[in-house]
RNA sequence: GUGCCCGUAGCUCAGCUGGAUAGAGCGUCGGUCUCCGAAGCCGAAGGUCUCGAGUUCGAAUCUCGACGGGCACGCCA
């Protein structure tokens, strides 16, 4: 989608798009003159990008090279006539842009005037908590499926960045529009839950004294005394008497609640949320694994070979055949997913993201599979995989084995970094991508983070603001307000009514300071744009790298310029700057899920 | 063995729908506070973008092949 298109479908105001539009013009004008050989239209979209290099400009438009193999002609050249036109147009005028140059190979390059700086300013405190805010998801529901951890355990760092991927997903979509749920599946059945309960059973016994063996197979007794020792506190020797089936049964449903309990508990801290907890049992009870079999033989993608009831996955993009119900007569792992699958389909949502763990892959095919043969388009489930986690002590990669006792729980980094850290850098990577999370490089650098600069960044507006708003104490006693109530409220109506309060920003400026008061309205303004590629590519962690440059074109700014001065016009213009600001780091920290705090 | 993901600065990571001299943070070294928060800012050093070939006016980016790492390949979940 090109620029000039989002901007009709959103209505929206973006430099980028304006200057697209103005090229797109100049592109149409010179057609009309037949310098455009034998193109009636532009057959390239018209992209605006950003320069690496500053004396390039502020803004460069490249497309006069994608012309060049229409045209079979100079890109050079194709840049100069489009130039000559854009300098007919009364749009790129000076308050606009202040100049444009072409330049090899082939670049038109632009230098922005004020004029539309300084209304993305207006914007931004018109719009407030909503500045960012597309309609691109308008109307679509969305179902986000995350974490869904076994029962069966504490969470680990892997489930952190499940869960934190996870919501910040989720808070991305709803910023875009979206209606989205966000949906834990629960993994109650099967005989994952029956071993739990056989060694929780065993566990409780032991506790009160009785000598039985420790099942070998399972889970290990360190890691489930923290949710058997409750239960014996409260039921004390209640289950005692109870033969072992029974005794297990009964432990299962018990642990499984303290867990389920525990892990609600621990996501809730490190904010993560979800409107629904899906019962995998409530499924069967239903009926719904059984339901989804009969569907599977009525659209005739199942046969049963040996015992076992067959999917004919290998006809619908696996690499083989995969089993549904066991010749015991179980359902397997793919049937119960399929069931609540279908389940989530009928449900009527327009996209389904299921946010898993990358180990899962091989089941992708498998799952898309089985949707198609009930008839349901793949397309509309997504499954995004996060890689591993690998923890570090001392510059040594730990893997996380269960059974060696390495595994170091999530809720243990919480507490050595902090939540607003953990999710910074759980959110930060790509989730394809596997990351290396040092625990004692965090703890060592807790202070210097990116999450505390971009929070220190945040503080600081609001410290300015303060100074600005409030009594100071000073060697003489107490002094004044630099700006008085009643002024700053009428600052507040002129910033969103009259755009050009915000020229003084560049007041007394030298040329290299407005270069950093520029860039830092122009940082400010580009964050609608973020937001769309962060969901387009579904990497929220997008807007975390973002936010952290955004804190760094405040710092610098704030180097530079002073904003509480002796000039009224300027003070309130920069005041307004920094109000954005301290605005638009609150909206990327809230998507990221990492409080915007006022002081620290 | 087959399939998927990955390989960019000493370390941790961006950039990948092809564009100008490949970027941040940490670490190292050096500057910078009579002035709104120095938890900051500025500068220096540090790279055959794993290697090779191809496509292109142009490749870290696309294609193919090596090499290296991870994961998955059950009538487990």
């Amino acid at each position: 989608m090109t620029n000039l298109e989002i901007c009709r479908e959103h209505g929206s105001f973006m430099i980028k798009e304006k200057l697209a539009e103005i090229v797109a013009r100049a592109f149409e004008s010179a057609c009309a003159e037949g310098k455009m050989g034998e193109l009636k239209e532009c057959p390239v979209p018209i992209q605006i990008e950003r320069p690496k290099l500053a004396e390039h400009g502020d803004l460069a438009c490249g497309v006069a090279m994608k012309l060049a193999a229409p045209l079979r002609s100079n890109p050079l050249k194709i840049a100069q006539t489009l130039a000559e036109h854009i300098g007919r147009d009364k749009e790129a005028n000076g308050n606009r842009i202040t100049s444009f140059a072409v330049a090899p190979p082939g670049f038109i390059n632009f230098k922005l005037g004020s004029a539309w700086l300084n209304q993305s300013l207006s914007r931004i405190l018109i719009e407030g908590a909503d500045y960012g805010k597309l309609d691109m998801g308008r109307g679509k529901r969305v179902l986000v499926e995350y974490v869904s951890a076994n029962p069966t355990g504490d969470l680990h760092i892997g489930h952190g960045r499940n869960a934190v991927f996870g919501s910040c997903l989720v808070n991305l979509l709803k910023f875009a529009g979206y209606e989205v749920e966000a949906e834990f599946y629960i993994n109650d059945a099967g005989e994952q839950i029956l071993q739990l309960g056989r060694c929780a059973y065993a566990l409780y016994r032991r506790l009160q004294g009785v000598e039985v063996e420790y099942p070998t197979e399972g889970y290990p007794e360190e890691y489930l005394s923290e949710f058997v020792a409750p239960i014996v506190e409260r039921e004390g020797q209640a289950f005692l008497s109870l033969s072992e089936e029974e005794g297990a049964v009964k432990l299962a449903d018990l642990t499984m609640a303290e867990i389920i309990e525990h892990q609600k508990k621990l996501l809730a801290k490190l904010h993560v949320e979800f409107d629904r907890w899906y019962s995998e049992r409530a499924l069967h009870k239903r009926d719904q694994v059984k339901q989804v079999l009969e569907e599977f033989l009525k659209h005739g993608f199942s046969y049963e070979n040996e015992g076992a009831l067959w999917l004919k996955t290998t006809e619908l993009g696996d690499e083989r055949d995969r089993v549904l119900r066991k010749s015991s007569g179980a359902t397997t792992y793919l049937a119960n997913d399929s069931a609540y699958h279908l389940d989530k389909y009928r449900r009527g949502y327009d996209l389904m993201v299921n946010v898993w763990g990358a180990d899962h892959h091989g089941q992708v095919p498998g799952l898309k599979g089985a949707m198609k043969a009930l008839g349901e388009d793949p397309e509309r489930l997504e499954v995004v995989l996060t890689q591993i986690v690998n923890l570090s002590r001392d510059g040594q990669i730990v893997r996380m084995s269960k059974r060696m006792g390495t595994v170091v729980m999530l809720g243990e980094v919480m507490d050595e970094v902090g939540v607003d850290a953990v999710r910074y850098y759980l959110a930060e990577s790509s989730p394809q991508n596997s990351i290396n999370f040092d625990l004692e490089l965090a703890k060592k650098t807790s202070r210097e983070n990116p999450a505390f600069y971009i929070q220190y960044a945040h503080a600081r507006c609001c410290a300015i603001l303060r100074k600005a708003l409030e009594p100071s104490q000073g060697q003489e006693g107490q002094l004044p307000a630099p700006v008085t109530e009643s002024q700053w409220q009428s600052f507040l109506q002129e910033y969103k009514t009259d755009p050009d309060v915000f020229e003084s920003i560049f007041a007394d400026s030298s040329e290299e300071v407005v270069q950093h008061q520029k860039a830092l309205i122009r940082r400010l303004e580009l964050f609608p744009e973020e937001v769309r590629e962060a969901v387009e590519t579904r990497q929220p962690g997008r807007l975390a790298r973002y936010a952290f440059e955004l804190a760094n074109e405040l710092q610098k700014f704030y180097e530079v310029s002073r904003v509480i001065t002796d000039q009224l016009s300027v003070t309130k213009a920069r005041l307004g700057l920094i109000l954005a600001t301290k605005q638009v780091l609150s909206n990327a920290l809230g998507i990221i899920g990492v409080s915007a705090p006022e002081r620290m």
